[in-house]
DNA sequence: CTGAAAGCGCTAACAG
DNA sequence: CTGTTAGCGCTTTCAG
């Protein structure tokens, strides 16, 4: 199967220089006289010549690849962010072998070894938990991994995120500001350091300063899923709560909808605000309240961060942070 | 930059045995003495050494990656594809490097020439598009280029999509039965073949069977954004459409929100339909009818002809059409 | 069933 | 400014 069959030594022949000529013109190499670049440069030309990237990756060492880890890329949270990632990646000349993970722990150290067998030069990981065997093989190689929207708590590796804990705890605060005495938690799975850790202790917080005690039965464990929000209607009424903060806006769209198609009138009656800010949350009726994330920015400084890795430069932050804020819309008072 | 130090060679050394064994066990060649090839793996696993991709690849002349173009991840319809690619990809051990066009026409063919100079085994393109230029890239090149959810009405490459004429005829049709004399047609660009003649083609067809003149008035020539939909309502509205097909979810979606916010009840007084069927259809309300397509299908099976091509094998149908449905749910009577 | 040897196409010293 | 020469790590005949 010939892909191709021009090499850099049939242009070298047909230019009548040597092959370290060619690889010096096609590498933008400043060592060349103009007239022997033109003469490589109109050869290249006539005879299509298209240098093969895998033989250059295994000569230089780098494939101007880099690996993406996501839990689904259906999923508008992280999609966004692959899109910031994709952007950021084609701006530095790199591409993007993206592969899903199912958020399954085994898929994942499946797929980052792969991703290491095929040479990529730096990997982005975007993932609901690291488990402690991702973290052994996150430690055992030299390329650089950063991840994006997704925390570790032992922060090992670089990062790029929001303060989790923060933004929810705002949010909540505001809810109790308006009234709300019971406000539902309705989250991921808590395992996952993001929603048991950060954004529980930022509800947990919000409660304290405000003097609330704290309720088991107003934390809902889901799986995420927008149909799974559509159930809740019941459970959340029963337990008495007037407002709820999703994190994730499928499933606040799903919580909505499920209270609407009950009667119950949001935000009238019920308040919900979500934690993700995709479009999702202009196209529900009533818009949907949220966290605002800037998640392209997320995928794209957390491929900014990893190109200064891959070149050794100095990062003077290895744990960023960046500013979310909170978009009042129409599921709230 | 020593991403990985051990290699064929190591193992070979410490198990005693040549490299070309190694490599037989490696690759699962039969022709090893169960006891050498017990001895090399744990050797492998002592070591433990992972092959070189890229090494392999320039000598095997095959990269196990697959190149895919689309033009956003970011866009649901697009990345259920994207999803149903992956997942096939996988089950045949085969990566993907995935890329965003924007659908630019230059971005589109300078990615296809990174992609085949990275040596992929296969491409699977999605766009609304295949201009000249690009055609002329695809037929350059003998790695397999399959379409998935585009068409070119040249129709040279192979392809998976569902029979959009017929879709939107039938939908058209169903609309003007219920006593729609004037059905707007909201699509993307009609430069895009897929809308300007296969879906047009469609409702001009089903306008005729029913006896109704065309109306150029009842042609909205959109971008395809959701924004854009919420715009139309005072366009469609003295156009005196009373129903509109939408070519994208987010699109319609737009459209409907257009018109419930402006007070003209969905469906009562204006009914609309779109095409993809993407989860979006069941998230706003009222919840939209739509064309069905079986989006991560059509990935999977473009990807599952691709695996054919790569390997030589025989494929029956080159252009295959998937079947399509018509999804009755609240935006229309 | 196993080994030797010749590349795959390119980069990167090292000379000159 | 340009050429020579080793490899990069692995697959793949070809022998035996």
């Amino acid at each position: 199967m010939d892909k191709q069959t021009v090499t850099i030594y049939d242009v070298a022949r047909e230019a009548e220089v040597s092959m370290a000529t060619v690889s010096r013109v096609v590498n933008g190499n400043t060592n060349v006289k103009p007239a022997t670049r033109k003469k490589v440069l109109d050869v290249i030309d006539k005879l299509d010549y298209r240098p093969n990237a895998v033989a250059r990756g295994l000569a230089s060492k780098k494939t101007t690849t880099v690996g993406v880890i996501v839990p689904d890329v259906t999923n508008m949270y992280f999609s966004s962010l692959a899109r910031g990632i994709d952007d950021i990646a084609a701006m530095y000349k790199y591409n993007i072998i993206l592969t899903n993970s199912d958020s399954d722990d085994e898929k994942e150290v499946q797929v980052l070894n792969t991703l290491l067998s095929k040479q990529v030069d730096g990997i982005i990981f975007m993932g609901n938990e690291i488990t402690d065997q991702l973290r052994e093989e996150f430690k055992r190689t030299k390329t650089p991994i950063v991840l994006a929207g997704s925390v570790d708590d032992q922060n090992i590796n670089p990062s790029v995120n929001i303060n989790y804990a923060a933004a929810v705890q705002e949010e909540v605060k505001n809810l109790i500001d308006r009234g709300n005495k019971r406000v539902a938690f309705v989250c991921g799975p808590l395992k996952y350091a993001i929603n048991g850790k950060y954004r529980l202790k930022g509800y947990k917080q919000a409660l304290k300063d405000a003097g609330i005690p704290f309720d088991e039965k107003l934390i809902f464990e889901t799986d995420s899923k927008y149909k799974t929000g559509t159930l809740l209607q019941p459970a959340l009424s029963s337990a008495g709560a007037t407002a709820a903060v999703a994190t994730d806006d499928e499933l606040a769209a799903g919580i909505m909808n499920g209270m609407t198609d009950a009667g119950v009138l949001v935000p009238k009656n019920f308040e919900v605000i979500t934690s993700n800010d995709t479009k999702l949350t202009e196209m529900v009726r009533p818009k949907m309240s949220s966290i605002t994330q800037p998640l392209y920015d997320i995928g794209a400084v957390a491929m900014r961060l990893l190109t200064k890795l891959m070149n050794d430069e100095p990062v003077n932050e290895k744990e960023v942070l960046l500013p979310y804020g909170l978009m009042k819309r129409e599921s709230t008072k």
